[in-house]
RNA sequence: GCCCAGGUAGCUCAGAGGUAGAGCACCUCCUUGGUAAGGAGGAGGUCGCGAGUUCGAUUCUCGUCCUGGGCUCCA
């Protein structure tokens, strides 16, 4: 931007046009230089004349958030003719469409507000009104923002001016806004928006800000890939986990158990499935598994960090004992002070006298069986797991069926070993992770490195070897990653591996933990090679992650079509009339002795039902049994995901293919 | 926790200041039927919970719990 050329400066659309590079459908350019991503510029904007670029056509991604970011604009310029006296804070173009947020006075705005913004909307586009970019100076802007009054904007302004930025104004007819652009050449080319939603956003994203209110809106390049977007949520919500886990019976809800899952029997089924998929890995790669008390003295928490620095979200557990010499106490110093007591007081003779903690994670209860014995450099790597159920305090508003849950099971395991260990069992943890999610079919896998939170426990050299180790085993992997930061666990930096949601959702599922601080604080050692004791090093992780979260995007992922090996139910027998049910019912006997998991649907429904019955409930198998099959001794299956007739098959020829497909793919014979 | 929207039968949902309705599921009976819903009848609700306004509240008001969408946080 401020490179000096001695070739003059042209608008874009000019230079494009005379190289004859402008389609009627470009919104913007990409800017080129070699070496670095392009750079997205509105076609008013002056560059110089040699400048490499190409036109962006409307439908282009990036070309698409500068029409939502256009969009934004517009928005806001409607809601400020609307609702005068309301201000504008960030208005940004996001994954699929756009949001503004705003500080109205009076009442929130309604879903008729909404519909009235669109139109107004409408209008603005309709006057085909030129969006133009002003570069002022601090003074220029801040004169402007002070005129409208746009409190939030002058703010930004500041900071922006304390990072030395370019400061530049956008203005479409009348309305202006502090932005860094960059735009579509005139409202006209907003073709296909909708408003979706109204929610409360923070100023800045931070709590203790003023709340602001935020409108989501999303916009496409035309009215038909608006409509294929809204077709395609409407698509995802039948896919909803809540939905399908409610329609196949895997799982309820109690509001006397708030965001925790009750596994009905389908539910337990897949659950378990899962847990014993997991189990079998860790034969194969050398783990070894433990079982840990639930509840523990504050003590261990203490020592372990998680009082205070997790506090928030631990359940905290009382015997009635504790609670009246908690209550004695204080009715001794109420007493003693002459009938008063502050809050201090009373906070801190309750949760010294509150002796114990759930486990919100199993870390600290593996560090004591570490510890509980001397150990030597032979058994380390020591790979530790553990199926135990962990309960955190999730606040209120936060909760979210399956994927974000009050108790849970994760796959979790701690990894104790030596420092030169680490890298290679951080490769080895990428490799079966990645294996795991292959015979999920899970594809889109995103890697994020999470670094050092404010609030965290330990020195910053230990971080700062930690946060190394985690990005030179992804590395030595050849793994594309981002960066989270601040994302980090209070006790060490992480791994996650990221996969989505049907409705585009991103969730944490897999995770390594590298942690140089537990060792230490619970004073675990080794015998070395050299007779001398040395810390080990922690590794925490995960491969399903929290078994409950990984089962609501897995249902997602698959739409409730569990495969066979995962399947509640793997196949079920249909009878054409009442008069087969003896048959049906050695049939499921067989079945049953093989090992599958099978049922029969004996009821008086016509076989059509039963079938569509079946269909719904997604069994991968429907064998269906009458006169034939009686005499025949075979099965005539279909099959779910073939969605066809399979024809007849015998009963071995069944059980064989049943019992092929019930196991994962990584682990069949052929 | 905060902002917004909800909570009516097991499920999906309609309804309205005068003590509730449909479809599916469930129960009984008829039908014994060969690849996506055969027929008839029946039972089932303190309209999330608690207060207030009212002659009367499931409907209006307030509080509370739960769910959903965001903000924020995490597996």
């Amino acid at each position: 931007m401020n490179s000096e050329s001695n070739v003059s400066s042209k608008p874009v659309f000019a230079i494009l046009k005379e190289r004859g590079a402008l389609p009627n459908n470009t919104v913007a350019a990409h800017l080129i230089t070699p070496g670095a991503p392009p750079k997205v510029v509105d076609l008013h904007t002056p560059v110089p004349e040699d400048s490499q670029l190409e036109a962006l056509p409307a439908t282009h991604p990036d070309a698409l958030a500068v029409i939502r970011h256009s969009s934004a604009h517009v928005m806001a310029d409607a809601v400020q003719r609307l609702f005068p006296g309301t201000k504008v804070a960030f208005g940004p173009a996001t994954d699929n469409g756009f949001y503004y947020d705003y500080d109205k006075p009076g009442a929130p705005f309604t879903d008729d507000d909404l519909r009235a913004i669109e139109k107004k909307m409408g209008e603005i586009v309709a006057a085909d009104q030129r969006f133009t970019r002003e570069k002022v100076s601090p003074e220029q802007a801040r004169e402007v923002l002070q005129k409208t009054n746009e409190t939030y904007k002058l703010e930004h302004l500041e900071r922006l001016v304390a990072a030395g930025e370019e400061i530049s104004l956008y203005k479409h007819g009348e309305w202006v806004d502090l932005c860094e652009g960059p735009h579509v050449p005139s409202t006209r080319y907003l073709k296909a928006f909708q408003l979706t939603m109204v929610a409360g956003a923070y100023w800045r994203g931070v709590e203790t800000n003023p709340m602001l209110q935020r409108i989501y809106g999303t916009a496409f390049a035309d009215k038909k890939a608006l409509e294929d977007y809204l077709k395609q949520l409407e698509e995802a919500k039948k896919r909803d986990h809540r939905k399908l886990g409610k329609e196949l019976e895997l799982m309820t809800f109690h509001p006397w158990a708030p965001a925790s899952p009750f596994f009905l029997p389908r539910g337990a089924a897949i659950y378990n499935a899962l847990i014993e998929y997991v189990r079998k890995l860790y034969v194969r790669f050398d783990y070894i598994e433990v079982i840990t008390p639930q509840i523990f003295d504050r003590e261990l928490f203490v020592t372990s960090g998680h009082l205070p620095a997790y506090a928030e979200n631990m359940f905290l557990a009382a015997s009635k004992e504790n609670i009246e010499n908690v209550c004695e106490h204080l009715a001794k110093v109420h007493e003693k002070e002459g009938g008063k007591l502050d809050a201090a007081e009373v906070e801190k003779a309750l949760v010294e006298g509150i002796r114990f903690g759930v486990k919100p994670m199993n870390c600290p209860a593996h560090a004591l069986m570490f510890g509980s014995t001397r150990r030597s450099y032979r058994e380390l790597p020591m790979r530790v797991a553990d199926f135990g159920r962990l309960h955190r305090f999730e606040r209120s508003g936060v909760t979210q069926g399956m994927t974000r849950v009050r108790t849970f099971c994760q796959d979790d395991g701690h990894i104790f070993c030596a420092l030169d260990q680490v890298q290679s069992e951080i490769e080895s943890f990428v490799d079966l992770v990645y294996a795991v999610y292959k015979d999920f079919d899970f594809t889109e896998v995103r890697v994020v490195i999470a670094t050092r939170p404010d609030v965290r426990i330990g020195a910053d050299e230990i971080w700062d070897k930690s946060e190394k180790a985690l990005i030179d085993g992804v590395e030595a992997k050849g793994l594309k990653y981002e960066i989270a930061p601040g994302e980090g666990a209070f006790y060490g930096p992480k791994i996650e591996f990221h996969l989505k949601d049907a409705i585009g959702r991103s969730w944490q599922l897999g995770t390594m933990q590298a942690d140089f601080n537990m060792a230490e604080r619970f004073d675990l050692s080794y015998v070395g090679v050299d007779n001398a004791q040395h810390r080990p090093v922690a590794l925490h992780r995960a491969i399903l992650g929290s078994i409950e979260r990984f089962f609501g995007v897995l249902i997602e992922h698959v739409s409730g079509a569990f495969p066979t090996w995962l399947a509640p139910e793997q196949i079920t027998l249909l009878t054409v009339s009442e008069k087969f049910d003896d048959h049906a019912k050695q049939v499921l006997k067989k079945l049953k002795a093989a090992g599958i998991r099978a049922t029969a649907d004996l009821s008086g429904d016509k076989l059509g039902a039963k079938i569509r019955i079946a269909r719904n409930m997604r069994i991968p198998y429907r064998a269906v049994v009458g006169e034939k099959e009686v005499e025949s001794g075979g099965l005539s299956l279909s099959s779910r995901d073939e969605n066809k007739d399979l024809g007849m098959l015998s009963l071995d020829e069944v059980i064989a293919k049943l019992l092929h497909e019930g196991v994962p793919p990584s682990l069949r014979a052929s």
